[in-house]
Formats: structure tokens, sequence, C-alpha cells
DNA sequence: GAGTGGTCTAGACCACCAG
DNA sequence: TGGTGGTCTAGACCACTCC
């Protein structure tokens, strides 16, 4: 027996609540879950197979079935026919999600300020009415910030909004992040396509970030759609490489 | 009827064969998704519902939706409940999956070409040990790679993988990229933490690709896990920021 | 051959959304 | 109030893996 270990498995105390709003293979797959994270049940464990977890927990196997697959899809374990399934080593930092900077920061604990330096409304450029798919010379709404941790500054930020999308203020925007606030506005993203690169900083982009000019700067430009499709904002973002990296975990399907 | 398009909807010729060893959902996800990508279907148009296209296609609705399910995991559609499922207007480049630099240039047909400048065996860094989560003195192997692409040098990269994962010779590594004979060698990566910052290029780096000193490069590091959650490979990589950027969709889950 | 996950069926009830 | 997707059941057969 080279790679699995234990044999045992895990739902002496699983607890499902029939009357429960919470889906049952939700309330099946966050008890695993926490199982999983808090170590009760060890990287390398073999599942009871389905049929006899299904039975375990008076559930039909299909049931049972939706609650693993969910966990697979958070890379938790793994299903391999024939054989079983295996909680994985885990690895996992937190799953690719779409978020903004300030979400990323204050997740991290890092409490980020920002500088709202201005907000207008003007007709687009053409190179963001293209980024956006819009017609040349509809209204936009810009917007221009400087984002600090620590007293520090760490990003440029560059953002297009067609008008309409939501309601934007220095007030809000120095508050909270761009995401939340679209998020308050009952705008729900579902995509977006990134470019992620680097560049010297030019002497004014040095001076607002206090780096050197010619400093290396990370540059990442972002379309985000809604799941309508719509694109709702174009952002053109300038980060100091020597305090900010980006941190992703990519999951193979 | 603000932005929903057309009432139309589509399964007129979709052919199911119950005698191929394809899985009936597969048929019915690949037939709409190539209805989708080739502009047959067009974006806005809603589903027929999930009962009426199971009538329509003979087969049972949990059928239908886990052919849906797959096109939605996809990005392709949206389901709405209480309102009815609809074709996104699409713009994902391409999904976000785990594949080598190799991979990527090939399929954008960039025509990589790669110079192995060493294959060595020896003791793990402390740090690379740190990374692949291996005993420290433990045995490695470390690659030494150029890539190419047009003939000018594009990144350097050093990977680091526990001896015994797989077989690297200087000549199999020149014909395809690492993930490639991974792959081939049985390794199926099941995800990896990845990490994109900048900094200037040393005077050695400079050389090596033919930039100035000083000059932006991007810095990738990533650790690569397989299905079990064993570490295979730890790389670190070096962009010319003037050649090359990193292309992510993000899709909401 | 025995055991596993992968697929499929034919129903059912419920929560949500729109008119 | 009617229609939609979301959830759930209790079975069934198959393909694959390992012994």
């Amino acid at each position: 027996m080279p790679e699995c270990s234990d044999p045992a498995n895990a739902p002496a105390a699983f607890s499902i609540d029939r009357s429960s709003p919470v889906p049952l293979y939700y309330q099946v797959a966050q008890q695993f879950e926490q199982a999983i994270r808090s170590g009760a049940v060890q990287p390398g464990t073999m599942l009871a197979n389905e049929v006899e977890l299904a039975g375990q927990l008076g559930l039909s196997r299909p049931t049972v079935r939706q609650a693993i697959g969910y966990l697979v899809d958070q890379g938790l374990i793994v299903r391999k026919r024939g054989v079983g399934t295996q909680v994985v080593h885990s690895k996992v930092r937190r799953p690719l999600e779409l978020t903004s900077l300030y979400d990323d920061l204050r997740d991290t604990g890092a409490e980020p300020t920002t500088l709202v330096r201005s907000i207008v409304e003007r007709e687009v450029d053409q190179e963001d009415a293209k980024a956006l798919d819009l017609a040349p010379g509809t209204p936009a709404v810009y917007v221009d910030r400087i984002r600090y941790t620590a007293g520090e500054p760490l990003a440029l930020m560059t953002n297009v909004l067609p008008v309409g999308v939501v309601e934007l203020t220095a007030e809000s925007l120095q508050a909270t992040g761009l995401y939340q606030l679209l998020r308050d506005g009952g705008i729900h993203l579902h995509l977006a396509n990134q470019r992620i690169g680097a560049r010297p900083a030019t002497s004014a982009e040095a001076r607002d970030l206090d780096e050197r000019r010619g400093a290396a700067l990370l540059t990442m430009s972002r379309v985000a759609y809604d799941t309508a499709g719509r694109s709702i904002e174009y952002g053109r973002h300038l980060y100091r490489a020597s305090r900010y990296t980006f941190e992703l975990t990519l999951v193979e399907r």
C-alpha cells in the first residue's frame, strides 16, 4: 500500500437537518469540508464508497454524489473510478476568485486606504471604447485612485465604467472598494479577462508611487462582465513590484 | 423586452447516438457548445426549459441538467431560477488552465524553441526544499533552460523536480515542454500555487535575455501538485516584460 | 470476479420570478 | 398564479481497477 493511508472514514457525527432550508447535499459537503480543513480527516484518507455513505447518512446516492462533486470542484478530494474517493493532500491557499485589490488586501489584514484623485464623466477614448465594446463617443465614468497600505503608496488605479452602471462618489470609493460598490449596486460580475505584465516607471508614476524612475512596475488590465455579458468595468492598474505580487491557485478541472 | 433577445431555441438537428461510448450528457453539451461557438445560436438566446428539452431530445431531465451544468461551468450559458437559461454574451478568450509556457506558445502558433543549459541532480537548496515540502538534503533534478520564439530569447526557466518523478533528457526537453513530458510519464497535475511579480534584470540576466541591465522582467514561481497532493515541480521563471504578458480569464462560480 | 465511481431513468416537491 | 430552475428519491446498468 504505497500511497493511500488510513482505511478509516469519517461520518460518525454528521447531522442532517431535513427541515433546514439549506440543501441536504450542501449540509453534507460543508461538514466534510469542515472535517477536512480542521484536520479531523487526514489527507490521504479514503472515504467510504458512495452507496455506503448514502446508507449511513440516510440519503440517496445522487444526493451524496452531488455533495462529493462539490468538494471535488473545491479541490479538496479526488474521485478515481474503480478505486474510490480520497482526501487530497491539500495545498490550496485560496480559490481563484474575481475579487478587487481592496478585498484582497483587507482579507490579508492590510487595512488599505484610498485616495480618489478624480472622478470625471467624459466620452470614452478609442482604446477604452474597444476594450469595453462601447460605441465611440459614449460617455463613461473615469476614476483615478491611489491605493495605500501602511501609509505607503502601493498602486495607481484607473477604472472606466459605462455611465449608469452604479453611482460612484469619492466618499464611497474611499470607504470601500469598487467591487464592493458594484455588488451593493446589484451588479454580479461573472467573468473577466485579465492581462498581467511589467514595465519601467515613468517619472510621473515614480513620483506618485514613491519609487525611482525606471523602477519595475507590475501592470494589470482587466475587463469585467456581468452575468448577461455586459461590459461593466475596464481597469488599468500599476503596482509597485517591490511591494506587491499576484498569487493565484490554479485547479485543473 | 430590454435584455433578452430571440425567443427562439435550437435543438432542431441535434442527434443523440445511444450506442456511442460517449456519455449522452456530453453529446448534448458538445452540440450546444458547437452551436454557440459557431454563432448558430446567438448570445442572449433563451434555451427551451429543461423539461421541454428533455422531451425533444428523448432524455431524462437529470441528464439534460447535467449537460447544461457542464456548459454553465464553461461560462457559456447562465441559469436563472424562475426565469430560464440564456446564452451568455461570451467574451471568454480561453479557460484558465494549468498549462506550461510551451503549450501556451505553441497554441498561439509561436513555435517555441528551447535551449537546455543544464540538467543536474543534486541536493535541494533550503528554499527549494521548503517550496516542494521535501526533507532538506533530498536529491532533486535541477533544469535550466532558455525559451526562444522567433529566434529571440523570451524567458529564463529554472525547474526543480524530486528525483524519480520522470526521466528528463536534454533531447526530450528540447523537443517538447516539461508539462508534456510529465503527462507522457503518467503524471496528472491537479493544482498549482503561482506567484507573479516583477523586478529589474541583473546584468547576467540581461545578457542572456538580450535586454539592458535593469530592464523590467516578469517573475513567475509556481509549485505544482499531482492529484494525490505530491509536490511535482517547482519552477522559477523570468520573462522579458517587453515580449510577454500573462493572460487569464477568471470565472466567478 | 468483486468493488468502485460514471451514467441514466422517471418520477416528485419546492423556492423563486414574472405578469 | 403559472412557469422556471433547484433539489431529491430509489432504483438500474455499465466501465474501469485491482486482485
